[in-house]
DNA sequence: ATAAGGGTTCCAGCAAGTGGAAGGTCAAGG
DNA sequence: CCTTGACCTTCCACTTGCTGGAACCCTTAT
């Protein structure tokens, strides 16, 4: 497979898979044109990086997520731990996002958006 | 007031206000042994885009809201549309993250986090 | 022969700061 | 008078996770 079809299969931009071998998770060999020539490992592999991405994991975590799945020895609860992790970030950055959603609800409520200057939005970031 | 001064009372760290002298935010004087000197003006200013950047508002977005805040002729519209765009971008964040908290979760629930190497959390991420 | 549609490299940039080095300034204490 | 410590200054690099673009090579079809 050239890049293009690991692209597609992945769902990956071809950019991105690019970087992920710069950032050592994959080393495609090469054709005598210098093109990349990727097998099914290491699709599976960039399939694998995409979907713990999309969960929120970071690059530093799928490194771990990733010597844990090759590892036939591991324990499950080391894995645990890197999704417990992840999961108590997302609940922090759900906690804040709700946070600003309910001031901005508000003063969105409050402000008439019309023609006129006045404006509680303005007033609130004016004032502490 | 110097930029230690200003950093506590606005809440924002020294080096983030020297860059947002950077950015065009504010433009203090110098007092003559090069420190810069700032004004309860400057000071309130950088208040108020602290305060909207812990709202979630980009740095552009700031640009603008000074804009409007300093213009007494504005609409209170132009303001309201800034802080809607940045409402939706708020629940397309929540959204995203909740999708990832019930999946995580999901599997965190299923994972016996033991010494065994059996894990769905991995199994997951292995398969589509 | 040429054009389209792959692929390659490398460099720059995004947001919004943060960290650190190297050095100038100022007030207080010995 | 000198030093110490807490300020302040500038400048450059780094962060996360890519993304865009330029300049170029390779392949296939017309």
């Amino acid at each position: 497979m050239n890049i293009g079809d690991v692209a597609e299969r992945s769902g990956l931009p071809a950019k991105t898979i690019r970087y992920y071998e710069d950032i050592g998770f994959i080393k495609p060999r090469r054709s005598l044109n210098g093109y990349r020539h990727f097998d099914e490992k290491e699709l599976h592999k960039l399939a694998f990086i995409g979907r713990a991405r999309s969960l929120g994991f970071t690059i530093e975590d799928c490194r771990s997520l990733l010597a844990l799945y090759e590892d036939k020895e591991r324990a499950s609860a080391d894995v645990k731990e890197i999704a417990k992790q992840n999961l108590n970030e997302i609940d922090a950055k759900i906690t804040d996002l709700k946070a600003m959603h309910a001031t901005l609800t508000h003063l969105i409520d409050e402000c008439a958006g019309d023609h006129r200057p006045d404006c509680p939005i303005l007033k609130k970031l004016g004032q502490s």
